[in-house]
DNA sequence: ACGCCCACATGGAACGTTCTACAATCGGTC
DNA sequence: GACCGATTGTAGAACGTTCCATGTGGGCGT
């Protein structure tokens, strides 16, 4: 039997083996474990002592139990999406040193978000937090209704009361994307869009708007897209069989993006030689250096914690009212951006 | 205030309240709720009409706490590795209708499996799931001596006491794929391994042994690695330069094989034309069909299914001494590999 | 009629914590 | 030398559930 620091039957020991151990009161055992004042040092000192001998640990279970306060935040994530996995490795690091536990629940194809946020709830959690959440603003109104829920990268209109929203601001980033390509001299810019994502009609409104503002009304053009490699793919051919075909194109996401790329190295066309092309996130993907992809990104940890810290926020009744945290993107030039190797058509 | 079916006061409601309104005791309810028998059908059917009136939820914590069984189990995965997100999906849909829980705790850059595992047994995990675990065999042996512990793709040897192991039969999914490219008509064939990730010594070897049993030891060649697409585009640049070049190439995985396709078709360097690549995972990644890779499948929901089954086995007693699961896999051919071009040299 | 067993129902004690009292000890102050 | 406040400690009741040991009643065999 290796490492048996236990008390003497098989079980685990508790929080009575422990004062029992130390020569103490529970109550005061569990001052010293929670590092509440109410000890002397030299108690305190002991305690920890006899905790390490006999290998204590506090039940996270029984604890929640009793406190009313159970410093838990329940987290909803895609477990495909690489983005939701950044977010997720933020969430933990703000959380963790805050001093608030993280309860995980993945959404698959065969397990819904209707089912992901259940189990959160049986949890007791004390907060809610969604990474971009597809459930009909009615679900999102009634649990706002029962407890703090924070919804990321999910632009919700009209507001809904109580539902703190953390997101980037997708229209701008489109804009950025469409400035830089300008900038560059393109004018046939095409648009790969999200469908139904979230952030997807934000994304199309300022593709839109940006080629507007420069004159480019008529170079407009929208395909649909989604946000997997596959759907990327497919609106690249499409794109590849067109006559005039744009000499950019702005993917909706890095995913996305990638299936575009290869597309195109696949038909023979240069990147960016013959054209060029933008995603959107700057995930990991995009900064591999033999994809090196331009794109728009979005501040990960930055949406994490203010996440996390919305949530807290209202926990601790810091805040009250709805809110709403737009974080900026931020472009990022790498490789797959030149200028248009011919001169643009009017 | 939007569907608010709760008690008078703002708590959530709470057994005894269900109790109360259904006019019977807690304990009949809690018979009830938890559909064990020794109630009649009548007042069933009255308990549950006035659970769903009240909106009434049961306490995982209270529940686990009492009981002394939790099903819960513990997954420890890596929160960056589509690999680990296929196997939670497979976890998911085999625990939850066996009845039992999953407690998600992630490994990132940040939080080690130390700190996973902790939160893992704090919250009172009946037993453990470690996706490819990095952790010393000691540490694995002391966790095991304390709960019944599943370590999924992770070869130990000797065999750790009370330590289940699932994986896949990874030498022989190597010389699956070096027996396929050798009946191609290939003999050059190169491997890019996995340094020290779960699995990788075992497809080294396997590579190696049906190497030689085709009589090709001296073609055997081996260029370190990764699990990522940045060090499969490392060791596809040193293949790309080298001379002479082998005419077939099997990566560590699906992850590192797009990396390599990558860099050859940016070289200008044809695949299957001059070149057959073959992945390891059967991942989504390559089933794409822009990248419709050829690759030795493991059968995610199969490692999955038994990773739960061995851990819930363990914990019905059902089983005892130290088990050793293997799965087969399984060569899926696509588009990646095809006869090479040139007569192969002796 | 009598006992007996079975299905149905209940009260109360756990589970391992934290929280709300309150008691004891100890300088220090008037 | 009585009083006070701060500090350190303790007893005991929660928290919301499940388990155990009992009550009930009514049907049935004799």
């Amino acid at each position: 039997m290796p490492a048996t620091p236990a008390v003497p039957d098989g079980k685990r020991p508790t929080l009575a083996d422990l004062a029992t151990r130390a020569g103490v009161s529970t109550a005061l055992a569990s001052i010293v474990m929670r590092g509440a004042k109410g000890a002397s040092a030299a108690t305190r000192e002991r305690v920890l002592e006899a905790a390490r001998e006999i290998g204590y640990r506090p039940d996270a279970r029984a604890r929640l139990l009793r406190s009313h306060r159970s410093h838990l935040l329940g987290v909803q994530f895609g477990l495909q999406h690489p983005f939701h996995a950044d977010l997720v490795e933020g969430i933990y690091a703000t959380a963790e040193p805050a001093g608030y536990q993280i309860a995980l629940s993945a959404v698959t194809a065969e397990r819904g978000e209707q089912r992901a946020v259940e189990t959160l709830l049986d949890d007791r959690c004390e907060a809610l937090i969604l990474l971009g959440p597809q459930a009909p603003a009615s679900r999102l109104t009634e649990l706002a209704g029962q407890l703090p829920v924070v919804s990321v990268a999910r632009h919700l209109r009209p507001p809904v009361p109580g539902l703190e929203v953390v997101r980037t601001a997708d229209d701008k980033g489109a804009r950025q994307a469409v400035d830089h390509l300008v900038a560059l001299g393109h004018r046939a810019i095409a648009h790969i869009d999200g469908g139904k994502a979230p952030g997807a009609a934000d994304r199309r409104r300022g593709y839109r708007t940006a080629m507007s503002r420069h004159g480019l009304t008529e170079h407009i053009r929208v395909v649909p897209g989604g946000l997997t490699e596959a759907e990327g793919a497919e609106a690249a051919q499409v794109l590849a069989a067109s006559q005039p075909r744009p000499t950019a194109v702005l993917a909706f996401n890095d995913r996305c993006a990638t299936g575009v790329l290869d597309v195109f190295l696949r038909s023979g066309i240069p990147v960016p030689g013959a054209i060029s092309v933008v995603g959107f996130d700057d995930s990991h993907l995009a900064r591999l250096a033999h994809i090196d992809l331009t794109t728009v990104g979005q501040d990960i940890p930055r949406l994490a914690h203010l996440a996390v810290d919305r949530a807290i926020a209202r926990l601790d009744g810091r805040d009250t009212g709805t809110g709403e945290q737009v974080v900026a993107p931020h472009l990022v030039v790498r490789g797959t951006t030149a200028p248009p190797s011919t001169a643009p058509a009017t």
